[in-house]
RNA sequence: GGCCCCAUGGUCUAGUGGUUAGGACUCCGCUCUUUCAAGGCGGCGGCACGGGUUCGAUUCCCGUUGGGGCUACCA
């Protein structure tokens, strides 16, 4: 079998959504299996829509997600350029292959005519595709409006008769009926190729072997096919793969939230858990194995393992995957990736010492066993870096504002001053020595320990959490708490969010 | 409307002409623990429907229903 080549060929038009990044790992993961070539091909023959932006966003997303091309625009590569509107003259010259051998012919139905025939055709209960006008105009009348300059644009005279069968890997054989195909574009009126015409071009000449892409793309493969055939061109191998969708089952977009791939890492998702997810959906290894490392990706994925159904994109699952690469992780890898997230919060300085850094370590390893975003860092994890933090309500009921907790977290704080040392087992000590001198059972200290210092009910290891913070901010917090306490100022309020 | 695709719990899925239909997320219990939003254990919940074919269909065929995609000088 000759080389596999695969290719994702987005069109700079917008962030590169969690669709695209589905069909891209795919495509990807494919050609790392087979050990074949991963192409990034741009698809900006949408004048209006394309935009710079757009493109770096494109990037930006992949190299997140640690998808590498190895031809592209950036790299460049044996059938560069890797932009189609720097490659306008190859279609060009195509196109004129098929205006020469009459599969092609210019049509000079305005956008308005064919806006209001299409209306016609569909109040009729026609099927609406273009009525082939001007597939026979006289040659000297076509040459009488090109010389008045009456712009036009370029179809494809399709089959009329018979079926086009495309057999796709995930689909199988898939038929359609030719008479139901209206004459398409090829060439704008702007001179510039359709997206039909590019793909079919490139796909043939930068050699890919198989199309991999979202099923959307299955109804245009008869056009496409028909185009192969009338150039000359072999058909690659298709592979249609199924549609992510959001929770209302249809395709995923900007109306279910955050469909942009660069969202989720602002999310708090680590790349290589939303990559996972990614691959999970609509494919299946065939073990009863979800999570898979890259490796173990790229060595287990099939085409055949490619399902037909579309699936939801459950973000609720995505979290949970999330919170098991999380834990798994090792704490000084995400603390790297951490940092930005609690400087983006201000909650952390911009020059730590290695002394600050290695606290920062401890405190993600102590954290990382119970989160599911990286976000939760600066959310449950607040009271590690500033006295900023609330005080949610189920610590204010069930803690804080009881009438013997100001004494004890008193008395709490006068015994921590003058524990020797500050590490876990003096901490320990000075609260389990502090709950039986009271007579009273260990979590009587505890509970309201933790609800004064972390101002939460729930969370790490007390005793590792208090050896963390410097003993001059935990006396102060038990203090705080008692005095507010003690001013009625403990009770459950309204305005307190946190409380869960 | 037409064409095409799809159909295993709420969600992601494994699987088979004969299985107690398996796993994961969620949810609910129980348990461990100083706490749970962590760990452990357990539970609820499914082959869309109707016809065939067959000794036997979740599995094969047809239809229905449902969902989705496409129907652009967007890709």
């Amino acid at each position: 079998m000759s080389e596999v080549r695969t290719r994702f060929a987005p069109s700079p038009t917008g962030n590169l959504h969690v669709g695209g990044a589905h069909t891209a790992l795919f495509a990807w993961l494919f050609a790392r299996h087979e050990g074949g070539k991963f192409i990034l091909r741009i698809e900006d023959t949408d004048e209006v829509r394309s935009t710079e932006e757009s493109l770096a966003a494109i990037y930006n997303g992949l190299k997140w997600l640690e998808i590498d091309w190895d031809e592209g625009p950036d790299v460049g590569g044996p059938f560069a350029p890797y932009v189609q509107s720097e490659r306008l003259n190859i279609y060009a010259e195509q196109i004129d292959r098929l205006l020469d051998s009459g599969r092609g012919y210019r049509c000079f139905c305005t956008p308005e005519e064919l806006d209001e025939r299409r209306e016609i055709m569909r109040a009729r209960g026609i099927p609406p595709r273009y009525d082939g006008r001007c597939v026979d105009l006289p040659d000297e009348q076509v040459q009488t409006l090109l010389a008045e300059g009456k712009p036009y644009c370029v179809r494809f005279r399709v089959e009329e008769t018979g079926a086009t069968v495309i057999r796709d890997i995930v689909r199988g054989e898939v038929s359609f009926a030719n008479e139901l195909l209206g004459d398409f574009v090829i060439r704008k009126t702007s001179g510039y190729p359709t997206y039909h015409m590019a793909v079919v071009v490139d796909d043939y000449l930068m050699q890919i072997s198989h199309v991999i892409r979202a099923e959307e793309h299955l109804a245009n493969t008869p056009s496409h096919v028909q185009l192969m055939d009338a150039l000359g061109f072999e058909r690659p191998l298709y592979a249609h793969l199924p549609l992510i969708l959001g929770p209302d089952k249809t395709k995923l977009s900007k109306r279910h939230g955050a469909v942009n791939l660069l969202d989720y890492r602002d999310q708090g998702f680590l790349p290589e858990a939303m990559r996972n997810f990614l691959a999970i959906i609509g494919w299946s290894a065939g073990a009863e194995q979800e999570i898979l490392d890259l490796d173990e990706l790229i060595a287990k994925f099939t085409l055949e393992g490619v399902s037909k159904s579309p699936g939801v994109f459950d973000l609720e699952k995505a979290a949970w995957l999330n919170g098991e690469y999380l834990k798994a992780v090792d704490a000084e890898y995400l603390t790297g990736i951490l940092l930005p997230v609690l400087r983006e919060e201000g909650l952390f300085q911009d020059d730590p010492s290695d002394e600050r850094m290695a606290w920062l370590i401890a405190v993600v390893d102590l954290m990382k066993g119970r989160t599911r975003l990286l976000t939760d860092f600066t959310t449950w994890g607040r009271y590690f870096f500033t006295e900023e933090f609330i005080f949610d309500n189920k610590a204010r009921k069930k803690w804080l504002s009881r009438e013997d907790v100001p004494n004890r977290l008193d008395a709490l704080a006068e015994r921590l001053s003058v524990v020797e040392s500050w590490a876990v087992d003096t901490i320990e000590q000075a609260i389990r020595g502090l709950a039986e001198e009271l007579g009273v059972g260990a979590g009587q200290v505890i509970h309201p320990c933790r609800s004064a210092v972390t101002g939460q009910t729930v969370g790490p290891s007390l005793f590792h959490l208090m050896e963390l913070l410097p003993r001059d901010t935990v006396i102060a917090r038990l203090r705080k708490a008692a005095e507010l306490a003690r001013a009625g100022q403990m009770e459950p309020v309204a305005s307190v969010d946190g409380d869960v």
